[in-house]
DNA sequence: TTTTAAATGCAACAATGTTGCGTTAATATT
DNA sequence: AATATTAACGCAACATTGTTGCATTTAAAA
């Protein structure tokens, strides 16, 4: 019994396919994030629709993708980047007005200051204009 | 001729309603931001489902409610604060987990470093986690 | 009061996301 | 290698969300 992933949240075992992994590597090769709509059109005839929507479900409880929300409210997905084990979700992206490309920031680390009465969980800070392949 | 509001884009001059006024009294004695299917459940038989998207659309062109992206991808819309006629949108919202709702915080300025090589138009900063109400 | 065109309701459509169920196939067990 | 288990799949059906065209209504200027 050699188990090599599992969904974090319900423990459970999953599976490995051959969407899976095309889906992944699709992702894992990106250099912005992607959308369902996307990633359906990139694949072409790889898998039914409804397929990609619980594959991207899995991979996000495997911990292996995470979800950005653009700033239009449309979801795109990137890989997560992990540090010796540690899972740091890096929440801070780049939205590019004249691509429309999604990107993730290494090493952009925003400051705040919020009230006392409010406990914060999560960050997440879009910056949206144009990335340097469009300025 | 006295008209009372334009579209900012178009320059065009919108009329009031009375839909268009009992949603932007909604939007505005609202204590959160509200989505275009909270609005549509608030209003009943106000009016069409779709005349609920094209006077929200007007009242963002008008400059009197912006939108917000929520951490699930939902839309809401907020009522602007503007200061001696210098309207500064305000992209600094909270996302209570517990009860749902979207606040923009007033007075929170993020600061962050970003490279050069980008060129930042617009900051969407949203925090998550428990509201004073919830915690 | 008349004129105008902005706003509306309605129907139809497109896009996006979800659910149930019978079948397929990845993986553990024998 | 064969078998058993059940996660993953395809497909159909459905729900939600958002858009567009067009005839009608109505706010506001003339």
């Amino acid at each position: 019994m050699q188990q090599c992933c599992v969904n974090i949240l319900h423990m459970k075992v999953t599976r490995n396919t051959a969407a899976k992994g095309a889906i992944l590597d699709l992702i894992t090769n990106s250099d912005s994030a992607l959308s369902h709509s996307e990633i359906h059109k990139l694949t072409a005839d790889l898998c039914d629709r409804v397929t990609i929507y619980r594959i991207l479900d899995r991979l996000v409880n495997e911990d292996v993708i995470h979800k950005i929300v653009n700033l239009d409210g449309t979801i795109k997905y990137a890989k997560c980047h992990h540090a010796n084990h540690v899972h740091i979700h890096n929440h801070v992206h780049f939205s590019c007005e004249k691509c429309l490309k999604v990107t993730c920031m290494e090493n952009v680390q925003p400051s705040y200051i919020i009230p006392r009465n409010y406990k914060v969980n999560d960050v997440n800070f879009t910056l949206s204009g144009l990335c340097p392949n469009c300025l």
